[in-house]
DNA sequence: AACCGGTGTTCTGTATAACGAACAACAAGT
DNA sequence: ACTTGTTGTTCGTTATACAGAACACCGGTT
């Protein structure tokens, strides 16, 4: 189940920790007019291991970012920031909610989610019989689907890409792009779907 | 010059990264239903140093910390927060820190959904046993919560009023008043729960 | 020229984090 | 029983993060 990517990345240190942590420490610690020693002293880590670490010669261990970030009066999540590495990007959009049943009258999909939250985010109950298929369209870029699969079998497709999902199992994909869901199991499939529109702006 | 305070914390090198870093990073796998192998392959970290990490047994890279807190859809600071076990209930905290079990350990809530979008919702699959009660202390203003009901028979009490639910039916009130949910039917009730967060834009 | 106290860098040796494979324990299926 | 799969664990090896000391460099005094 579930099919995300392997990140794999074995780069050097710190390109996979987001931004060049090292560049932000050390503007921190210029902007306290620390030199390395004086960082080392309060922060209990060994300068070389500073100087390493500004020019992203090393990749540190958690305790000894948590250790110069307690020093440098922030928090681990703000010395990472500067990366965004953008998993989803935040784009805005309307909704314009076409669908409702099925092409081959196999899946039925009924409104179960709140309506007048619509822009935010949609909720379907959705019912497939033997060998239904339910093509969608794209939706709005960034957009999110869930499925929780309640019972049955289903196979969501999206992006040339192919999750199968059991009872109990949830799914998740992207939606802006043509997606279809195939009930592959043996009898009828019911699903809980859910889409997440992207919009509001994170940083 | 210089000389600013001195944080200075010396426990030892494995704890002092502050709370124990291994429950929390093993409390979230478990919410995601995750395995140590399905964490490994969606975060690129070898499961025989997540079970280490679990455990305590090891002073992680803040690269593999990173990678997990992706995989988990979480930060950095929150796996570190390590929320002073609010095992029981009590599972809005600031930004959705998971739990496991209610407080009579009938009930079984566990993530769904996206924590990423933490912002706008929470999804939750929701397991009670016969009686199970699931007391939860108020969300944050606005939050509206969503209980779709897969099988069962459950009664939610919000601000005074009750109401009651039955298979294939939705239940949709304030969550951000304390609330509780009772299985009244006999046997175990499933359910969806959705927590849709009002602000936009916030801060 | 020599000192100095200060900077940041590059040396050690040691400890250990990381990976992958092999392992053990416990399931379900056949 | 025997598989087959999945769980989490431990093992063997390599890579490297760490600390501390030694180093190089750069002002300012005398």
């Amino acid at each position: 189940m579930s099919s995300r990517r392997i990140p794999k990345t074995n780069v050097k240190s710190s390109e996979e920790t987001g931004a060049d942590l090292g560049k932000t420490i050390q503007r921190l610690r210029k902007a306290y007019n620390l030199s390395l020693g004086e960082l080392s002293e309060q922060s209990g880590v060994a300068k070389s291991i500073i100087s390493q670490i500004e020019r992203n010669e090393t990749n540190p261990t958690l305790s000894t970012v948590v250790r110069l970030s307690r020093a440098l009066d922030t928090t681990v999540d703000e010395v990472l920031r500067g990366e965004q590495q953008s998993l989803f990007i935040d784009h805005q959009q309307k909704s314009g909610i076409p669908m409702l049943e099925s092409q081959d009258g196999l899946c039925r999909l009924a409104i179960a989610g709140p309506l007048n939250l619509v822009d935010v985010f949609q909720w379907y109950d959705f019912h497939a019989k033997e060998k239904g298929v339910l093509e969608s369209s794209p939706h709005p870029p960034g957009t999110i689907e869930h499925l929780y699969i309640v019972s049955g079998e289903l196979e969501v497709t999206t992006g040339g890409e192919a999750k199968l999902g059991k009872t109990g199992e949830a799914l998740r994909y992207r939606a802006d792009v043509p997606h279809r869901i195939v009930n592959v199991g043996q009898g009828e499939a019911h699903a809980i779907m859910m889409l997440a529109l992207k919009q509001f702006g994170a940083q």
